[in-house]
DNA sequence: ATGAAAGCGCTAACAC
DNA sequence: GTGTTAGCGCTTTCAT
C-alpha cells in the first residue's frame, strides 16, 4: 500500500509552529521548559498535522525501545489449552500499556526458536523480557542472562547459577497445596493421595512439597507422579485406586488432572465427595466449574501475577535509567492462593 | 543495567574486515553483489564481534518495521477463558517467525484503549495488523482502515463500508452448523433446538443461519438466544425444555454453552444422548473431552486460521513492496470445519 | 564489485 | 527559554 503520503516530521511541525525542531521535541516529550503560549502553538500544529513521533528515529538516539518481550516457551501444546496464558498476558498488557510500553510476543517451540530468541534479545530490540520458564532444564534463562537483558520470570525458574540474582513472580504453590491438604484433613480424611504434576516444573515440585508438609511421611504409595493432563490424571487415579483401595481423598496437582481423576472415580462407582473427596489446583474456570461435581480447588491470581511481573520489570528499567543503587533491585514476589470450595471436597 | 558495553556497529565490523560500511551492509542483507572471499571475511568479522544489526537504525531508513500488530479486542473476559486465543496466536507466531517479522500484541478493553491503538497504528510502528474483530459494532475496523494499515481480520467482521475491501480468514461457521444439525437429523431427531451465541458476533449469526438452512421454518420456539457462556447455556436450556418438552436434540453455538446445557439436562433427569442428543461447536478440548458425556462437536482449525491470517498479510506487504497490481490483493479465506463424534450425539 | 557520502527523524548538549 | 548542531546506525544512490 502506498504508505499514505509519508507522515509529517518534527521538522514540518516546527515550520508550521514557527519554532525550532528542538522546541517541538520538548513539547512532544512533556513540554518541560517551554513557555505556555509557545507550547500551545506547537501542540496545535501537532494536532493539525496529525503528527506522530517516529519511534525508530527516537529509539536510535535514546537507545530505549519502549518495548519488552514476553517469551513463552512451551514445547507442549499444554499451555495453549490453558486459559491462564491469556489471563497472564492480559495482566502484563495492562501494566505495560499504562507505561506506554509495547508487548512483543515471542513464542518458542523447539531448539531453533531458542537461537532465534537469543539473537533477538541480543539485538537490543527490547528493553527487557518477561519469561515463563516452565521446565527445569530450560536453556532459556541462561541465554537471557547472557544477553544481558533485564528479566523477570513467571514462576520460579528451576535454575540458578548462584551468581546472578533472578527475579520472579510466583504463586505460593507450596502454601496452596498445604491449604488444600489441610482442608481434606479437616474433612476427616486420613488416606489422602496426591497426583503430582510434571516434576520438571517447579510448580509441581512445590505442590508436592506442600502435600508432604502436611502428610509427613505418609504411605509413599499415596503419591503418584503424573503430568498435569486429564489423561495423565486418569492413569494416575487408576494406579492410586489399585494401590490403595482405602483411599478417601485426592489432591490433584491441577484441575485438568483432577477432572481426569473424577472420571475414573465415577467409572469405578465411587461417589465424590462421599467416598473420595477431590481437590484440584488452578481454579481453571472452564474446567473447575464444569466437572461433576464442581471442583474444590486452589485459586491463583493469574492476572495479578502478570501485572506484577510487568511492574517489577518496568521498575527495574526505571532504576537503570535513574541510576539508583543495585540494592534497589526489585525482589521476587510470591502471591498468596485461596481455596475455593465447591462440591468435590 | 549498564547496557553491557554497547554492541558493535556496522562501522566496527567494517573496520575489522577492512572494508567499507556499505559492503558490510550488503553482506548482512543477503550478500548480493559482493565477491565470495570478501563476503566470507565480512561474515567472519560479524561472527567474531557478535554483530547484530540495529533494527531502529534500519527501520529509520527502510521505513519498514518487520513487525505486525495483533489486536485482540475483547471487552469480556470470555476470550481469555478460551484456549483458542492461544492456538490462534501460535499459528500467527509460526508464520511471522518464518518471515523474520515480530509480533506486537495489542490487547484492548474499553474505549481509551481504542484511541491508544489507533494512535499506535497511525504511528507507523508496524507494517500491518491482524485483528480479531468480534462484535458487530466494533469501531476498530473503521479506525484501522483510516490509519491506512494493511490488515487481515480473524473472523468475518460484521462491518463493511462497501468501498474498502476487507480481507479476513474465517471458519465455515454456517457450513459447520449445517453439518452438526444434519448429523442430528441423521440420528433420527426431529425436534432439534438451537442455543445461539452472542448475536452481535458474526460467528453466532452464521451458526444460526446454518441451523436454519437445515431446519427451515421449524418451530421458532426451538431457537433460544444466548451468549456463548456456560451459565447462558444453562438458562437457555431451561427455557428450551420448558417451551418444548418434546425436544430430542440440541445444537449449541459452542462447547461452553453445550456444557451448561448438559448440566441442566442431567439435572432434569434426561439422558444424553438417549433422550436428548447434544452437539457443540469449537471442539474446545478441555471442555469437550471432559463433559459427561464427552461432546460431539464441530472442530475448527484455529491454529491454521492464525497461520493463514499472517500469511495473507505478509503476502499483501510483499505485494506492496514489489508493486504488483491491485488485482493481486489477497482474498479472504473460509476454512472448512469437521464434525468430531463423541458420545453426546 | 566496492567505497564515499548523504541522509532517515529524532534527541541532547551546548550556545545564546 | 529557545535555537543550533552534532550525531544515533543504517541503507542507498552515485562515483569509481
Amino acid at each position: 500500500m502506498p504508505e499514505t503520503a509519508s507522515r509529517p516530521t518534527l521538522e514540518a511541525v516546527a515550520a508550521r509552529a514557527g519554532v525550532s525542531r528542538a522546541t517541538v521535541s520538548r513539547v512532544v516529550n512533556g513540554g518541560n521548559g517551554v513557555r505556555k503560549p509557545l507550547a500551545e502553538r506547537v501542540r496545535r500544529a501537532v494536532e493539525e498535522l496529525g503528527y506522530v513521533p517516529n519511534q525508530a528515529a527516537r529509539s536510535l538516539v535514546t537507545k530505549r525501545n519502549d518495548a519488552v518481550a514476553v517469551i513463552i516457551a512451551e514445547p507442549e501444546t499444554r499451555i495453549f489449552a490453558d486459559p491462564y496464558f491469556g489471563l497472564q498476558l492480559r495482566g502484563i498488557s495492562k501494566e505495560l500499556t499504562a507505561h506506554d510500553t509495547q508487548l512483543v510476543l515471542l513464542l518458542t517451540e523447539g531448539r531453533d526458536d531458542y537461537a532465534r530468541v537469543g539473537r533477538y534479545l541480543a539485538g537490543g530490540h527490547v528493553d527487557g523480557a518477561l519469561v515463563f520458564s516452565l521446565h527445569l532444564d530450560d536453556p532459556l534463562p541462561g541465554m537471557i542472562q547472557r544477553a544481558g537483558v533485564p528479566t523477570v520470570f513467571g514462576g520460579r525458574p528451576g535454575w540458578s547459577d548462584g551468581t546472578h540474582k533472578v527475579v520472579y513472580v510466583d504463586s505460593d504453590n507450596r502454601g496452596g497445596a498445604r491449604e488444600a491438604v489441610r482442608h481434606l484433613v479437616g474433612l476427616g480424611r486420613t488416606r489422602i493421595g496426591h497426583i503430582t504434576g510434571a516434576l520438571d516444573q517447579t510448580s509441581a515440585v512445590d505442590r508436592l512439597d506442600g502435600y508432604r508438609d502436611v502428610m509427613g511421611d505418609a504411605d509413599p504409595r499415596l503419591v503418584v507422579e503424573s503430568d498435569f493432563t486429564p489423561a495423565g490424571g486418569e492413569r494416575a487415579m487408576r494406579t492410586l485406586l489399585d494401590r490403595c483401595p482405602d483411599l478417601d481423598a485426592v489432591f490433584a496437582a491441577n484441575d485438568l488432572t483432577a477432572s481426569g481423576a473424577l472420571r475414573v472415580l465415577r467409572e469405578r462407582g465411587l461417589r465424590v465427595p462421599e467416598d473420595v473427596a477431590v481437590v484440584g489446583f488452578d481454579d481453571m474456570l472452564p474446567v473447575a466449574e464444569q466437572t461433576e461435581p464442581p471442583l474444590t480447588t486452589v485459586r491463583q491470581n493469574i492476572e495479578e501475577m502478570g501485572r506484577l511481573m510487568a511492574r517489577l520489570l518496568l521498575r527495574g528499567l526505571d532504576r537503570d535509567a535513574s541510576g539508583e543503587t543495585v540494592d534497589d533491585l526489585p525482589h521476587s514476589v510470591v502471591l498468596p492462593t485461596t481455596l475455593v470450595r465447591r462440591a468435590s471436597a
